[in-house]
RNA sequence: GCCCCCGUAUCCCAACGGCAGAGGAAGCCGCCUUAAAAGCGGCACAGUGUGGGUUCGAGUCCCACCGGGGGCACCA
């Protein structure tokens, strides 16, 4: 074999294909063939967020959601595979300042070096749809989706304690604040600040959100829904009333949540959350300067110490009582910073006997504990000063009393309490609205005007977009307050009501806003009418498989899940969810670490291209291991992916048969080898386990490679058949070899357009099969079978065999399994 | 503390409840070569984290524990 065809030139090969597939663009979603009926896939994987150049991350899930696309077209379906970016958001900002220049210098900028890295990348993407969130074509409609909320009471203002981080000065959404109290974007430990900030009425479908996550179970992948969940956290419970009794002689009803309504006889204290209005409201006289005392004291607390769950309780009675619903006992009543303002109704029935926190803060404050549970075998709480939780025997609780299960006390006491009128089951969720307000400059502007006679007014829909007025370096520097208001010309404007002198709002939206509805605009990301086709929507939605990163299991998904909804109720869409199945890529880590600039173990995804070619790098990502887990680069052979692709592309040039030969008096062996690798393939690719597809592909090269050298050889039509094949497979992964192959076997480009092998049913029947057969589990003897044998003759042919014979040694037969042809067990 | 996922050879990973090994990496030995690389052929390496259980049969199903990863967390 000459150098010459020993190996190709990777190099020469991307350059050569690149303008070829440009020109025959096999990728373009048809939109008429969609609306037609004709069936449709929709593949999408998260657009990046422009910073620098393509990473490893984006590597590797873009080779996987490849995969899957490149699979459904061979399959005969119209695949809509889409890429656009998310181009708004807080590094180009920084740029900005940092260079005297314009947020979108730097983000246009990025977006041509990631655009020209991609088309190189080779990703079957239909790129007449790209789209970038920070264009005003397509934040004309984020605005129209924001007045759609507003329009219907999803979106509105309000004050309150919010997440303020001091480094990026803007509030931060609960979801943007990790579980260290610090900012998720640059670290710094967040504060809280109280300010007026717009919101999404998520809550007003936390139900639904977490309901649906039951029809998601078996196709998302399972932690993205266990971290939905929790998220959501729904739990269920009751309302309870209690009546308080002020120091004016007056009463008032407040209502707290509980989950244990079962033990309410057992409440001995109820706890305000000290810093909710409520407090300030009962507090008595002459306790309220030690509440205002310890409220002090609360508010210097960081977060990082609010957070710690094991420190010391803390509170101050409030010198008031209220009165249990149903004992009519008077319990006092405290405010203490261990319940949270905006969870449940702010105030809880303290239960120190069968709750820890209660019973940790009823030691300290010297407040009695009841025992109404039993639990057998658990001491007393009030002495061994551990709370009980488990079922038991219900005493002192009235009705409940002789009980000894949780769930039905739990359901006996919400009747008892919705008889009198002073209770309710109810459900209550962890889920908080979104603050979606954002004091930053590279953002959609929220497409409100502040007017003072007619108060909050929509930008009428005819003005959108609402754009963004120029402002650069400096101007954005961060103060506290949002850069667009000190664009007096842009903010000073007239009221769309009254015409009078008004104010634009001036703050963005979270860029969350953009991308949880971009999946929508790739239907007809030119349309300037409205957000989206509805038709086109309906042919090409829901998406069938959405592929990205584990860092937005909860934020993203949780957000377009919301707007979905929101969406097809005002009757836009009619699906309820927007992807039907998700799955997450794991990392590329390298050295058993996560890449970083500090660690200085960074795997620069241009030198991997650089030396060893996309095709083997693309390779190297999907055979590594399954989708979801880490790939570690040092545990990892890129060279080895090229040997093997060179080892592929060397067997289309032992192909010497035509194109279009009758391959059905090829070589039998290796036919049935081709169309079982086939079969596997596709239900491996739908599975989502591509790396095996990859072993699988393999083992036909290895095969194929023999039967040319020492089986059937070159000419014979099974080979052309088995590389033929081998093209395909690997042109989900491999295109550029793929398409190398696939001209060296006489066809025309593209390889992309190929027709897939049908696989022949009777070519996946073996001739005869191994049947093994085991005494007392042990195997002790094989046999050669036909693959159609009946259960009773494997039976007896087992019987017979020598080997067997002297296993069993005379012992009786208690018992035959035969699973025919593969397995006889003998028992004896 | 609660909830999910995962533990198979030196490493990455396969294995409808039915012979533990498909594929790859690294290693070793040949062939080829003036030599090296590439290529071709071969060798070796685990009884599946631990302990129980179900079953004719368990890596696979159930229970407990250990180890690793992730989500939530004074959320009543």
């Amino acid at each position: 074999m000459s150098e010459e065809t020993n190996t190709y030139d990777v190099r020469a090969v991307e350059e050569k294909w690149l303008p070829v597939w440009d020109r025959i663009d096999p990728f373009r979603a048809d939109d008429a063939a969609a609306l037609a009926g004709k069936p449709t896939k929709y593949a999408l994987t998260m657009f990046p967020y422009p910073s620098g150049d393509l990473h490893m991350g984006h590597a590797e899930v873009f080779a996987l959601h490849d995969v899957i696309s490149r699979y459904w077209r061979f399959r005969g379906f119209e695949v809509l595979n889409p890429m656009g970016w998310d181009s708004f958001g807080l590094p180009a900002e920084n740029a900005a300042i940092r260079n005297d220049t314009h947020p979108a210098t730097y983000t246009y900028g990025n977006i041509e070096t990631q655009y020209s890295s991609m088309k190189r990348y080779g990703v079957s993407f239909d790129w007449s749809r790209r789209l970038h969130t920070s264009d005003p074509e397509y934040y004309r409609w984020t605005q129209w989706l924001f007045l759609l909320m507003h329009e219907r009471g999803l979106a509105y203002r309000k004050k309150s304690p919010v997440n303020w981080c001091p480094q990026d000065q803007t509030v931060l959404a609960n979801e943007q604040v990790l579980a260290d109290g610090t900012c998720e974007r640059c670290g710094a430990v967040v504060t809280k600040r109280e300010l007026t900030q717009w919101y999404f009425k998520t809550t007003a479908y936390a139900q639904e959100l977490y309901d649906c996550l039951d029809d998601l179970q078996d196709t998302w992948i399972g932690k993205v829904v266990n971290a939905q969940r929790n998220w959501i956290g729904r739990s269920e419970g009751a309302h309870v009333d209690f009546a308080l009794n002020l120091a004016d002689g007056s009463t008032k009803d407040v209502t707290v949540f509980t989950t244990r309504p079962d033990t309410l006889y057992g409440a001995t204290f109820m706890v305000v959350a000290a810093d909710a209005a409520l407090a300030a409201e009962i507090v008595a006289p002459d306790k309220r300067a030690d509440l205002d005392a310890y409220l002090d004291e609360v508010r210097k607390a960081s977060d990082i110490d609010r957070l710690a769950t094991d420190r010391p309780k803390t509170g101050v009675d409030l010198g008031i009582t209220a009165t249990n619903p149903v004992s009519g006992e008077q319990v006092p009543v405290w405010a203490a910073d261990y319940v949270l303002a905006d969870y449940g109704t702010g105030a809880i029935m303290a239960v120190p006997a069968h709750d820890q926190r209660d019973l940790d803060f009823a030691t300290v404050m010297g407040l009695p504990v009841r025992m109404v549970v039993d639990v057998e075998g658990a001491e007393d709480p009030a002495v061994s000063s551990v709370a009980t939780t488990g079922d038991g025997t219900y005493v002192s609780s009235g009705p409940l009393d002789g009980l000894t299960d949780k769930a039905s006390a739990i359901s006996q006491m919400i009747s008892v309490l919705e008889e009198r009128g002073t209770g309710t089951g109810t459900v209550n969720f962890r889920l908080r609205d979104w603050l979606l307000s954002r004091q930053r400059y590279w953002g959609a502007p929220i497409p409100i005007v502040h007017c003072d006679k007619d108060g909050e007014v929509a930008v009428p829909l005819d003005q959108l977009p609402v754009e963004l007025p120029e402002l650069t370096g400096s101007d954005l520097r961060p103060q506290g307050t949002s850069p667009l208001g000190g664009a007096t010309e842009w903010v000073e404007t007239t009221c769309p009501t009254c015409g009078g002198p008004a104010r634009r709002d001036t703050d963005t939206m979270d860029t969350f806003v953009d991308s949880s509805w971009y999946f929508l605009r790739f239907v007809s990301p030119n349309l300037d009418s409205a957000p989206f086709d509805e038709a086109l929507a309906q042919a090409w939605g829901p998406i069938d498989l959405y592929i990205g990163g584990d860092e937005h299991a909860v934020l993203h998904l949780l957000y377009s899940r919301f707007f979905t909804k929101v969406l097809r109720d005002a009757g836009l869409i009619t699906w309820d969810e927007p992807f039907s199945a998700y799955l997450s890529q794991g990392k590329v880590i390298n050295n058993g670490r996560k890449m970083s600039k500090s660690l200085g173990n960074g795997v620069n995804v241009a030198e991997q291209l650089e030396e060893f070619g996309v095709d083997a790098v693309r390779l190297t990502l999907v055979f590594a291991s399954p989708p979801e887990d880490n790939i570690d680069w040092a545990d990892v052979s890129p060279a080895g992916s090229q040997k093997f692709l060179q080892r592929a592309w060397r067997l289309s040039g032992d192909v010497t048969s035509a194109p279009g030969v009758d391959v059905s008096t090829g070589d039998v062996a290796l036919r049935r080898l081709t169309h079982k690798t086939v079969a596997e393939a596709e239900q491996l690719v739908e599975s989502y386990r591509f790396n095996v597809v990859v072993a699988r592909t393999m083992e036909l090269v290895n095969a194929t490679r023999k039967a040319i050298d020492s089986g059937c050889g070159g000419a014979d039509p099974a080979v052309r058949e088995a590389v033929e094949a081998v093209a395909m497979l690997l042109s989900l992964v491999a295109p550029y070899t793929a398409e190398e192959m696939w001209e060296r076997l006489g066809h025309e480009p593209c390889v992309a357009q190929a027709t897939w092998p049908v696989v022949d049913p009777a070519l996946l029947v073996e001739e005869s099969v191994t049947a093994v057969v085991q005494v007392k589990g042990k195997v002790k003897g094989r046999l050669e079978v036909a693959p159609d044998i009946s259960e009773a003759d494997l039976e007896a042919l087992a019987l017979a065999d020598p080997g067997v014979q002297r296993a069993i040694d005379g012992a009786t037969v208690r018992k035959v399994i035969v699973r025919a042809p593969k397995l006889v067990n003998i028992v004896v």
